[in-house]
RNA sequence: CGCGGAGUGGAGCAGUUGGUAGCUCGUCGGGCUCAUAACCCGGAGGUCGUAGGUUCAAGUCCUAUCUCCGCAA
């Protein structure tokens, strides 16, 4: 099929990759602008951009779809179906219609379930045991398009937002070449999403960040892996911010915050406690808790805020 | 020039008012033990990020430079 890509991050890296590689022609890609990152605030071109040139591909990055330009490019190009991973623009009613066939989206979630930004993280902060991608056509609401395919996948008890990005970016492309290919075929047909059941996912920000060691040791645990990479779960110690960035769940209870092994570096939490793994004390790099407890050395009773 | 922290033996840290470079862990050798991530004894391993400067003397002060990181975006 010829098809127009439009993506931004890693998440949609291999939805392209897979496309070209199993014969789609791609026309196209569309991408957000490049962006200042850093501390430098170095401009750098988006994941997707990066693939596309690889490939020779051409790049479009429009600050906005809403013009005349964007639309005549596309008209011009005159793609079977736009297929759009991770985009993050909306695109406009005159280029949903535009494409001879339709406009076809992945999304990491089990819809209607996690509409919005954050569908990956969000099941993990809520410690949900199954998720999963789907495809489906694009209608002019938030991800509110009927859907064409749905594939599960088990969230394991340690696994981070990170690890789960990267799993269902890749279970992503594979659903999106079969529901391709089913659209074609006709044995693909579109179901409307259960209004009903509809959840959106609030954004992923730095307030989101602070643990409270009241909480259960399973909240806090999937707020430590829900957070991971960015922007990272935090606690204080003494006066230090200390990110927190790998745990595992221990039943062992005790004072709230309060550290009850060192041996494996062991914080109650309002029941049960967590085994921290790997943290980062401010302005140091991230380590793992042993090598922290040789140049500061925790007692059994020192807290955590 | 957004703000700030840091670069010291393999790892994580300390090093006070400039004067022979320390701690914990690991590592190597030996010992004890039924046994051990335990304990005891002993050893190796650092031109203190780099380049200059001040000084009788600099990890410690000054200047420049590279790298890493936290906050903010």
């Amino acid at each position: 099929m010829n098809i127009v890509f439009m993506g931004t991050p890693d998440f949609a890296v291999p939805s392209l990759s897979k496309l070209c590689d199993s014969g789609h022609n791609v026309l196209a890609v569309f991408t957000q602008p490049d962006k200042p990152v850093g501390r430098k605030q170095i401009l750098t071109p988006p994941d997707v951009k990066v693939e596309a040139l690889k490939r020779g591909i051409e790049v479009f990055q429009p600050d906005s779809l809403r013009g005349e330009n964007s639309y005549e490019e596309l008209k011009k190009l005159s793609p079977d179906v736009i297929v759009v991973v991770a985009y993050g623009k909306i695109l406009p009613k005159n280029i949903l219609d535009l494409p001879k066939y339709a406009c076809v989206n992945v999304h990491g979630s089990l819809l209607p379930k996690y509409r919005g930004a954050s569908p990956i993280q969000s099941a993990v902060l809520n410690g949900d045991k199954v998720s999963g991608v789907t495809t489906m056509f694009m209608g002019e609401g938030m991800d509110t398009g009927d859907i064409l395919m749905t594939a599960e996948t088990e969230i394991g008890e340690n696994e981070t937002s990170a690890e789960l990005f990267d799993r269902l970016a890749l279970m992503g492309a594979d659903l999106l070449l079969e529901t391709l290919s089913g659209l074609e075929n006709g044995t693909v047909k579109p179901v409307p999403q259960n209004e009903s059941k509809a959840t959106y996912t609030k954004k992923i920000t730095k307030d989101l960040c602070p643990i409270n060691w009241v909480n259960s040791n399973t909240e806090v645990h999937n707020q430590v892996r829900g957070l991971q990479t960015w922007p990272v779960a935090t606690a204080k110690l003494g006066d230090k911010d200390v990110k927190i960035h790998k745990t595992r769940l221990c039943d062992k209870g005790g004072e709230a915050g309060a550290v009850i092994c060192v041996k494996p570096l062991t914080v109650a939490c309002g029941s049960g406690s967590l085994i921290i793994d790997e943290l980062q004390l401010s302005g140091k790099k991230r380590m793992t808790s042993e090598s922290f407890l040789l140049g500061h050395p925790l007692k059994i009773g020192d807290k955590f805020a």
